[in-house]
DNA sequence: TGACGATATATCTTCTTGATATATCTTTGA
DNA sequence: TCAAAGATATATCAAGAAGATATATCGTCA
């Protein structure tokens, strides 16, 4: 596959245009945002959303604004047209594959029988940490539900991914526990 | 959650000290062989592999040796005692939340009803990955069922996991397609 | 013999994360 | 009413990770 396209692409500023869309947000309402609504499946840090911020504001695809509070200055940012259609031309570009990093299964992988225990406990831990996210999920649908704006569908594809992706992963861990129970038994 | 651990640590060296386990090998062997079995939740880069093998050797988790081989020198790595024991301990720590980064749901989440035919591209696109993906882990689960040494059971979870997270993913894809599909009805 | 692809090591830049610093504002309880 | 605690807000730094690229040798096929 013989590509010439950087790969290296700042993503964050994508991610950041499109939660600008519904109005304007300083640099920490919009890592609130993100934590609210995408961290499921992305995230960013203040260390990435600030100096992102400033160089999207020298390109034109936002605009900051001083408004000052009592002692202090808030600087929200709302997106400009430049940036809407930024925001649309990545949007069509074929999303490129993802690159994971399973801690879990990294330490299934080199566990060795001796390992059993260990292994039980990681995943006792993780179908907990699934079961919660589970339980948020669902509430999000409910509120999801009631709010039927355009491009609902499209947010509810994402949350439904979400709902599958830990329903296959509760289930795969009920078949590696019992997997793991009969090798006790045989030995 | 008041923890005082840092989690920045480098987790890049588990990985290799773990390939390690199955024999000496350069750093260009050890990312093929990551390449060949763990890419589909682990993966390195030589930007990473080299620099860390060199740290490791200084700490005493691996050995290298020097090995001519004509004109140029290979450098195989070896695990120490000391290597094994820190991998041992690593295995042993609850497995830290991952962090994913999905650019497909990404860009669904921001699309908009006039974005329809954009994302059914995508997630055409998707289905194919998938599949492909799938193809290749059935041909691994062929492959390991033919060996089944010490640690096959965890390593044979590892490839479950991926198999059941591919149709998963897929039945989603079905699911999301058809959904689309009603919008476009009702307009 | 030359071309090509695989082997092998290495470095650089950019991106990303997590930790930390600083300061103000708001709320709550003593 | 004062103090403490916690939320708001901006910012920077170090470490880690990804991707691109450079360099050179090896094996093999035409």
């Amino acid at each position: 596959m013989e590509t010439t396209k950087k790969n290296k692409e700042n993503k964050t500023r994508y991610a950041l245009l499109g939660l600008l869309l519904e109005g304007k947000a300083t640099g920490y309402e919009l890592k609130k945002k993100m934590d609210s609504s995408l961290v499921y499946f992305w995230s960013e840090s203040f260390g990435q959303i600030y100096p992102t911020l400033k160089q999207m504001e020298e390109e034109g695809l936002v605009q900051a604004e001083e408004q000052p509070v009592g002692d202090k200055i808030r600087y929200p940012y709302s997106i400009t047209n430049k940036g809407r259609q930024v925001l649309r031309e990545w949007l069509a570009i074929p999303p490129a594959a993802e690159i994971i990093r399973n801690e879990l299964l990294l330490k299934l992988f080199f566990a060795q029988p001796q390992d059993k225990d260990t292994v039980l406990a990681h995943l006792s831990q993780q179908r907990l940490q699934n079961q919660s996210l589970q339980r948020t999920f669902e509430q999000l649908a409910e509120t999801l539900q009631v709010s039927q704006q355009a491009g609902w569908i499209f947010r509810s594809l994402t949350l439904e991914y979400g709902l599958r992706a830990v329903r296959a992963e509760l289930e795969w861990l009920t078949y590696a526990e019992r997997e793991i129970a009969k090798l006790t038994m045989a030995r």
